[in-house]
DNA sequence: ATGCATGAGTT
DNA sequence: ACTCATGCATA
């Protein structure tokens, strides 16, 4: 009776609350930050105000708006909403595998962030969002064994468990901290793991599930959204690290399973469904995109005000701005052999 | 396959 | 308020 509305972070109106701190984080975040705001400060003191940044901004998306004009008969995202937390517990009750530790903590690439900067007098050039996932990788990989194991403990156990025949050919010990994995292996393994379970006769959404089954400690199941990005490489390298090796021990297991004809990985039925999905018009992404361009980490004012412009919630053009920074994120193994 | 969202852990 | 790993809902 108390925690059925748990959270409800968002409000249904438009909000006006104005979180006027203006935090310095630490380190690189700090630097980040000033880059950032240095030219939206000369836009503020010359130019007026935010509006320069709105008004380029849609500037930038207009470019595409041509045959669509400015009409959005309605706003896509107020009604909805159905926030039912219903934790449809099948048996994904517990723990997801992962935890987050990974991470570190700041990015160093914060120079392509200040190039972005100064192009919002010339806009246009970097619409390119390919350009920082590749960099980005590489800052990934160095930061992922060299520090934080803490968190990453549990995530050591799952991992050392599952792979009896992995290829190491490393005669010697292979099982410190090894966490390098070349991308080019990552990328492979995720292709023979999809060849292979396609072969089973096995779906994504059959994989997730079964992966509870392998009772591997910490190891819970996963979603067929996270089993199909996994195979299509649109998983953080960190995710796709710690993923692998339970992937790897539920294909053999599968495998052994097969031969011997016996029991499959069992599947359920998925329990109710509720959430609404909320969609956001294509003029309005048009701008949010133009916005992002220009500033892929907006302050909370100017989201409001962003947020406002479009007719948005501010918390949709909140999450959106994380999705969209998360999507660049992503990594995108091309060639680095 | 992907868009929008939640939640845990950080900063 | 952000980052990350994930997931539900949907195109």
């Amino acid at each position: 009776m108390m925690a059925m509305n748990s959270k409800q972070p968002f409000s249904m109106h438009p909000i006006l609350q104005e979180p006027k701190y203006s935090n310095l984080h630490s380190s690189s975040e700090a630097m980040r930050r000033v880059c950032l705001q240095a030219p939206q400060l000369q836009g503020n003191i010359f130019g007026g105000f935010d509006e320069s940044l709105l008004a380029r901004a849609e500037a930038l998306a207009a470019v595409d708006i041509v045959s669509h004009g400015k009409n959005h008969p309605f706003k896509p995202d107020v009604t909805y909403h159905t926030m039912s937390s219903v934790p449809c517990t099948s048996t994904s009750s517990t723990v997801p595998i992962s935890h987050p530790s990974a991470l570190t903590t700041h990015p160093h690439h914060s120079v392509h962030q200040c190039l972005e900067g100064d192009l919002l007098d010339h806009i246009a050039p970097t619409l390119t969002v390919s350009g920082m996932g590749t960099t980005d990788h590489s800052v990934m990989s160095s930061q992922i064994h060299s520090h934080h194991l803490g968190a990453m403990g549990h995530l050591h156990q799952a991992m050392g468990m599952g792979h009896p025949h992995s290829m190491s050919s490393h005669n010697g010990m292979s099982c410190l901290n090894d966490v390098e994995s070349d991308p080019r292996e990552l990328e492979a393994f995720a292709e023979r793991f999809k060849q292979r379970r396609i072969k089973l006769g096995v779906t994504q959404a059959d994989v997730g599930s079964a992966l509870a089954n392998l009772k591997i400690p910490g190891v819970g199941s996963l979603s067929q959204s996270t089993i199909c990005r996994f195979e299509s490489l649109t998983l953080s390298h960190n995710n796709m690290i710690a993923l692998k090796p339970v992937l790897q021990a539920w294909l053999e297991e599968a495998e052994a399973a097969y031969r011997e004809k016996n029991a499959k990985p069992e599947l359920f039925n998925s329990s109710e469904r509720k959430r609404k999905r909320t969609s956001i018009a294509a003029p309005e992404k048009r701008s949010l995109e133009a916005y992002f361009s220009i500033q892929p980490r907006p302050s909370s004012e100017k989201i409001a005000a962003i947020a406002e412009k479009l007719d948005l919630k501010k918390n949709v053009v909140r999450v959106w701005f994380c999705n969209q920074r998360q999507k660049q994120k992503r990594m995108k193994y091309s060639a680095v052999h």
